[in-house]
DNA sequence: AGATGCAATGTTATGCTATTACATCCGATT
DNA sequence: AATCGGATGTAATAGCATAACATTGCATCT
């Protein structure tokens, strides 16, 4: 993703790894679980790896229909819920949209912050955070079965370009 | 809301007072900070405190119809716009609907837990819950705006009918 | 009173997001 | 070859949200 220590992927990193990584991972992934990362699911979760930023599944499709495949909803939909399920993506119910998931297939409760401007998301699992969710659910007697915590603001990119504005 | 110490809200409890109650908030506030509680917002605030679920911006529209209003979609997602920007609902990203919120006008992060057989939604507001998100967030030099804390599961009376069957 | 301004609401149309239902294809198994 | 099941194709529709512009109604100023 990226090379310095803060999470948030500069611009000049090399994305074409980010994307070959994830890959690689989805492809190993499927195989270690007999699972098919069919042509169409394959190409889903690149284009969902264009970018850091969460993707709606209708600019999915329309990139898809710019390559000459026309797929409809539906097809497009089946691709992202095999994805989600099998935890190569993050769906953000904040955007109605959907971002590569840095820990492909670890089942983890996932933080994920997302800047109003520019649009990238960056994904945390902070164990404790997810613990103390879990604890205050048992207090009321409230069994867990997924927690979405999706946080918005300013990343430390764009911050940076306000002060030069 | 319940008269037991768990918050989830128990079948006989007196509902009409949670919605008095609500309503009443939502005047005084209103009052205080000069804004307009107009017949509409007022009785799209109503609808939503109907019951503890989460309620559909067309669901509201079709009740609203039901009682001889017939308004459009715009007209309602004005009052709704209305009542998250003063705090008096919660939106929940997770089912595109609203719930009344328990500390109105208060500017706080909730914790909302959403029960998938009932629908009955319960807020939270853990201080510390909250701080460790935005020392998560401030760890890579992330703006807070917002935070989204959905957990989905089984709520306590859901779970008791279950070993009931 | 009459003119002006502003917030709220009404109206029409449209865009975006997601699913249902059914048909077809294709590879694996027998 | 017949069968089966998972994946994809196709058409229609359901569900969620907003843009753009018209109108109303009340408060304020002249
Ligand atoms: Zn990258
Ligand atoms: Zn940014
Ligand atoms: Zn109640
Ligand atoms: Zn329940």
């Amino acid at each position: 993703m990226s090379a310095g220590r803060n999470p948030f992927p500069s611009v000049r990193h090399d994305h074409r790894a980010c994307v070959d990584h994830a890959l690689h991972d989805a492809e190993t992934l499927c195989a270690a679980q007999g699972l098919r990362l069919t042509p169409i699911r394959r190409r889903v979760l690149e284009l969902i790896w264009q970018g850091h930023k969460p993707r709606g599944a209708y600019e999915i499709l329309e990139q898809l229909a710019a390559e000459g495949h026309k797929p409809s909803p539906p097809t497009v939909y089946r691709a992202l819920d095999f994805l989600v399920e099998h935890r190569l993506v993050h769906r953000v119910n904040s955007r109605n949209a959907f971002v590569g998931c840095v820990h492909p297939g670890d089942p983890h409760a996932a933080q994920i912050f997302i800047c109003d401007r520019c649009g990238v998301a960056v994904e945390q699992s902070d164990g404790t955070l997810q613990r103390r969710i879990l604890r205050n659910a048992q207090g009321m007697h409230f069994l867990v079965r997924e927690q979405t915590v999706e946080i918005t603001g300013i990343c430390p990119r764009c911050a940076e370009h306000q002060h030069e504005a």
